[in-house]
RNA sequence: GCUUCCAUAGUGAAAUGGAUAUCACAUAAGUCUUCGAAACUUAGAUCCCGGGUUCAAAUCCCGGUGGAAGCACCA
């Protein structure tokens, strides 16, 4: 039961009577003052049927006669719709009583595979880490509620030059001794004295040393590729290292209620590189380039050599479209050749409508290479829709990447914690004291709905004081909200199965079902455009509407019953509604705060 | 140099091609004093600049200016 729908489908009949066949679009009104719902489709069409606007939108009006609708029109030709407190009345009751509070599922549901995340093994999580798991767990519990088929997978990074790196740096600074002994027992052989800190020092040591040490490079790439080719005592050691991390990385995602179907990684897919390799070789799509095995995915009028101006000169192109490599020098693979077998994989897994990855948007380039080179191959199915959700990056108040102010990179894990002292100093302001768990709930939640309020592809500041204000449009107004909800419920004694009838007699009232009406219809819009940011602040919109129903009208101390009865289900209507919208981006709700 | 993305009150953000550009914070003036003081009213913009398409442009197209990112053997 979507009002928009209904209007629409009797708008459609009107003018299908009138010999006019267009579909019709109604939208919530952007005039209050005016309407609840406007319609534009007379300034739309009305040329193709040799009509004025005006003229259009008046004839249908006067055809259009429905209970509990008000029809009007105004220049140049909108139709303005008013609802009457009957209608939104019974659609209050029918969400309250509703196990989808409204919400339809989609007609032609799909099946998906996210893929978020971009945890790295060896590498601790740090802040760029966490805009992944946050938008990516919030589009899949929005596409789980309206009927998708979603499995999520982490896609570790652990399959890389990092691996060599690391390994290298252990064993110059003696920590894999043992390992390199002449009968040495690999399967065996604990990792001795490496800890997790131990790595937070050495991958970036490594990392460094590398720019600068070209002999270390090469080493560190005959590592890598040692890994790759499962040679001992490297992939033992790296299995152990692995699973160090892992389970710390774990730890971190859980923090942020971000939580994976599967922990498949880069390696998972490397029974599949010789197959995909093999692929491009037959269909003569993959060629020799200075030693390293390419595929050519430039489409016309794209990588035109622009003529250089002095021989010295880099050769420049119009269009850039590098070829993939799949192959390098050495024979070890890169990222874009995992890519496409993981592609691979996961198409032998299952069959994807859809998949989808989630990364910042320096990959952009990336994805081009690895779905077209998938797409050439028939690794990836035509009909299926490869798509890369690109955001943007988590600034400091200075406007640049968020670091400490050593200039360091903030770990996730401090971000946390920051984030759960703040929140505890609130809770303890009210009150509740020592409670961690509902510490992290309040200030990770008020990240997220930070975040998640933004367009996704855009840079945003992270400013903790302002995600956990109490006022404004924040996480914690929104829990707080609820909070509120629960203590008059309980005073109540109002218990789910209440029998409660919600009759809308006053403007503030009106105002909360139209606030649901558009949580409602944000879900589709949000599950059609990859966005989260209307759910955001149509959910703060539903509880700033309740708010002011709150502060106007004592519900509590209410003399007649029937009207009582009708403001405790709107109580329990917004909180129903307003839980189910944080459970869908991934934010805790709390009883109290 | 080439490519992509971005530019909206003091700040941070929003706006299927539609009416008077919306919201939050901050600031200023006033109201309310409560079931949990997180409530209400009012004030503020050259939508970066210049053209074009359209009945209608913050939105689409073209040209500037300014910012961010990427440009084959890292991931």
């Amino acid at each position: 039961m979507d009002l928009r729908e209904i209007l629409q489908e009797k708008i459609e009949k009107v003018i299908e009577r009138l010999g006019i066949q267009e579909k019709v679009v109604v939208s919530f009104s952007n005039r209050p003052e005016l309407c609840d719902y406007q319609t534009n489709f007379a300034l739309i069409c009305a040329k193709k049927y040799n009509l004025k606007p005006f003229e259009l939108a008046e004839k249908v009006c006067n055809n259009l006669k429905e209970e509990g609708y008000k029809f009007s029109v105004a220049m140049p030709g909108f139709i303005n719709i008013n609802v009457e407190n009957s209608v939104l009345s019974e659609y209050a009751n029918f969400v309250l009583k509703d196990d989808r509070l409204g919400v339809q599922k989609v007609a032609h549901p799909r099946k998906i595979l996210i893929d978020y995340g971009g945890a790295n093994v060896a590498k601790e999580l740090h802040v760029g880490h966490l805009r992944s798991p946050i938008i990516g767990e919030a589009l899949k519990r929005l596409y789980r509620f309206l009927g998708d088929y979603v499995v999520s997978d982490t896609h570790l990074g652990d399959w890389g030059l990092q691996m060599g790196l690391t390994i290298l740096q252990l064993k110059e600074d003696g920590y894999l001794d043992e390992f390199f002994n002449e009968n040495a027992d690999y399967e065996n052989i604990k990792l001795k004295n490496v800890t997790l800190d131990t790595l937070n020092e050495e991958y970036p040591k490594a990392s460094k040393r590398k720019d600068i040490d070209e002999n270390f490079k090469k080493l560190a790439d005959t590592y890598t590729l040692y890994v790759q080719q499962k040679k001992e005592p490297y992939f033992s050691i790296y299995k152990q290292i692995r699973e160090l991390s892992v389970e710390e990385i774990k730890k971190n995602y859980s923090m942020l209620n971000a939580y994976f179907d599967y922990w498949y990684g880069e390696s998972d897919a490397d029974k599949y590189i010789d197959e995909t390799i093999k692929l491009f070789v037959d269909k003569g799509l993959a060629y020799e380039s200075d030693g390293a095995l390419v595929v050519n995915i430039a489409k016309e009028g794209e990588h035109i050599p622009i003529p250089k101006k002095s021989e010295d000169e880099v050769q420049r192109y119009k269009n850039p479209m590098p070829p993939a490599i799949l192959k390098k020098y050495n024979g070890g693979v890169l990222y874009v050749t995992t890519e496409i077998a993981t592609i691979m994989m996961r198409n032998k897994m299952d069959n994807f409508d859809e998949i989808i990855y989630l990364t910042d948007n320096r990959q952009g380039n990336h994805f081009v290479q690895a779905f077209r080179c998938a797409k050439l191959a028939g690794i990836s199915p035509e009909n299926q829709v490869l798509k890369h959700i690109s955001f943007g990056t988590m600034n400091g108040k200075d406007g640049k990447p968020f670091k400490t102010r050593s200039g360091e990179t903030v770990k996730l894990k401090d971000v946390v914690n920051m984030l759960v002292e703040k929140a505890s100093e609130k809770l303890k302001e009210n009150g509740i004291e020592n409670d961690r768990e509902l510490a992290r709930k309040i200030g990770v939640g008020a990240m997220k709905f930070g975040d998640l309020s933004n367009i996704i592809s855009k840079d945003y500041v992270f400013d903790i004081d302002k995600f956990l204000s109490f006022d404004g449009k924040t996480g914690p107004y929104i829990q707080y909200t609820i909070a509120r909800i629960n203590s008059i419920l309980d005073k109540a004694n109002v218990k789910e199965n209440c029998n409660l009838k919600i009759d809308i007699v006053s403007e503030e009232e009106k105002e909360i079902v139209l606030a649901l009406l558009k949580l409602n219809s944000a879900y589709g819009v949000s599950y059609e455009d990859y966005s989260l940011n209307l759910i955001c602040s149509s959910t703060f919109d539903l509880a700033k509407a309740f708010s002011t129903l709150y502060n106007n009208t004592k519900i509590l101390s209410e003399k007649s019953e029937e009207r009582k009865k009708s403001l405790l289900g709107i109580c329990l209507l917004v909180k129903k509604c307003l839980s189910n919208a944080l459970t869908v981006l991934g934010i805790d709700v709390v009883e109290k705060m």
